[in-house]
DNA sequence: CGACACACCTGGATGC
DNA sequence: TGCATCCAGGTGTGTC
């Protein structure tokens, strides 16, 4: 999926197309995505005018007075605004329809985005054991430090754990650990605080810079204007294997930590 | 509670 | 060229 970066890319690129605009019509072209989708999206979605879009996590919000459209946009989903008589390609599950003249539609070959409903004033489920945002204010070294005190995983797959901190990604997180100069396989329970205080640091500058890029374009993510982005050239490790370290020369490695594959520079990582 | 394996699904890359 | 195989950015669930 996209990472972190691709979803406020994407949230960014959506928002103005549908803040304040009127949801006309729901067209669901499937009922089913990662899980059913709920009645409430054709039943109560129509007729609502949409406040604002939030981006929580990777999850996508459009807040109504009736309630919220839930959205995920899984490992290969992507929104476009279009016009909804342009006929829909394969994988085109489903259209927002607004009283713009203009849809939100929906593309996700894989089908693990979803398409859910929050009642006003609840948190959906999903949301409610959610970490802190890489990019807020409660997200720090200490955080990240406490956290993980007594853990025996390897530190990058504590970075990836959502309930730790939401939206560090696989690629991310194995950019943010080289940057930090931490070796991906080392435990959680066993890095400084100091470190912690770096790895936070790396992580927030890489996401920051990722979104000033319009997000790290992968062969699943395409911008809502249909504009791809343009990081991967600019990653250090990611897909990097065998190829030389961009600090040292020396032959990135790569290996699988958490059944998710993981790169890192053997010299300029401990 | 933490760690880990597995599941969901399609398409692109790779290898024979 | 065709076909089999492997791999992919996420994350909820089930088991130990």
């Amino acid at each position: 999926m996209p990472e972190l970066p691709e979803v406020e890319t994407t949230r960014r690129g959506i928002a103005p197309f549908v803040t304040g605009r009127t949801v006309t019509r729901v067209l669901l072209r499937r009922k089913d995505l990662r899980w059913p989708i709920p009645r409430a999206l054709t039943t109560k979605l129509p007729g609502q005018r949409i406040e604002a879009v939030e981006r929580r996590a990777k999850y996508l919000l459009l807040h109504t007075e009736a309630g919220s459209a839930l959205l995920h946009l899984g490992m290969s989903g992507s929104l476009r605004i279009i016009d909804p008589d342009v006929a829909p390609r394969v994988h085109d599950h489903y259209d927002i329809v607004l009283d713009s003249g203009k849809a939100l539609r929906f593309n996700d070959p894989r089908r693990f985005g979803c398409l859910l409903w929050q009642k006003p004033g609840e948190v959906h489920p999903l949301l409610r054991e959610l970490g802190p945002e890489p990019l807020g204010d409660a997200f720090d070294g200490d955080w990240l430090w406490h956290a993980s005190r007594g853990r025996s995983a390897a530190v990058k797959t504590f970075l990836m754990d959502q309930s730790v901190v939401v939206g560090v990604g696989n690629i991310y997180a194995s950019e943010a650990l080289f940057a930090a100069g931490v070796h991906p396989k080392r435990a959680a329970g066993a890095v400084s605080r100091t470190r912690y205080a770096r790895i936070t640091h790396e992580i927030r500058r890489i996401l920051n810079y990722a979104i000033t890029r319009g997000g790290t374009t992968l062969r699943d993510f395409i911008a809502p204007d249909g504009a791809p982005g343009y990081f991967e050239r600019e990653l250090m490790v990611y897909g990097r294997a065998g190829e030389p370290c961009k600090t040292c020369g020396t032959a990135i490695r790569s290996g699988v930590i958490g059944q998710r594959m993981t790169y890192w520079c053997p010299r300029c990582q401990h």
